[in-house]
DNA sequence: ATGTTTGCAAATAGTTTGCATCCAG
DNA sequence: CTGGATGCAAACTATTTGCAAACAT
């Protein structure tokens, strides 16, 4: 009964539940590393979670935390913040707009919708930020993906 | 008078201008890149933009492409869109929230804001793409980074 | 038993740096 | 002239790939 369980262990559970539904097996790195990245409260990267790790696991391998924390990605278990790793574009339409960026090819669309524009910065990081540029980023998939994906 | 001036001129006249402003001498590879940059709709990156002018300026190195759009970045003549070249960094939390991302330390800051959360998909894209997540990017500079600065 | 996962090493990209030369101001 | 800008090459950094050995199921 889930009752009885410890925020922990519901957590770990659920991690089991969803490795089986991905087909994914069980192994301790993936454990390791599935705990490591729910505690951090800082977006790590691989490398980070790495150093924490390899005192702990001496033998685990730098790749495998990188590979797992892509399969991660891909089964929704963790997401891939800002800096997705691919190589650096840039944006010549410096006035206010919104970008839709399509997770298969990655193809980023623009658009405008005033509404978008019209965001009011939280009250409570009024004081702890000065922001310059405030975007609405959707993330998804488009029509041609789509198609070619059924 | 600025009335004479085609569309083109307008733009390039407020490029001298911009780079005037930053003490940025002008340099006929600084100009093509500009060019280049802005007639681009597609998010271009670097390698890009080189491959569409290598054949017009030969003697053009990638280097130079490189480090220009950087500069223009920095002078707000262009912005870096998803993807800024960083290290790929993930974040365990998935449920619904946004980031603030600072631009001087990187740091992505985690928050959570109702309003933010029930933004609607512009009516326009519902039949162009599906949107499997939608959020918020705030960027700007951190009170740490403020202080630093100053 | 067997197909996935791991660890290691090498390959690939992408980005940055150092420096001599060149050129805009 | 002179300092900033360029081009080239080398150095770095991050990411991906190939493969044999190890392991979960």
């Amino acid at each position: 009964m889930k009752k009885g369980l410890s925020t922990e262990k519901m957590k770990t559970s659920g991690f089991l539940e969803r490795c089986k539904a991905s087909g994914l097996k069980i192994t301790p790195q993936r454990m390791a590393i599935y705990e490591e990245v729910q505690k951090a409260s800082n977006h790590p990267s691989a490398e980070t979670i790495y150093r924490k790790l390899k005192p702990v696991h001496p033998n685990l391998s730098f790749d495998t935390v990188n590979r797992t924390l892509l399969t991660f990605a891909e089964m929704g278990l963790v997401q891939i913040v800002e800096g997705t790793g691919d190589v650096r574009r840039f944006d010549p339409n410096t006035t206010q707009h919104h970008h839709f960026r399509c997770i298969e090819c990655r193809k980023i669309i623009d658009f405008y919708h005033k509404e978008y524009d019209e965001l009011r910065i939280p009250k409570a990081l009024r004081n702890k930020i000065s922001v310059t540029r405030t975007r609405v980023v959707l993330e998804g998939i488009c029509n041609r993906c789509r198609r070619n994906l059924r």
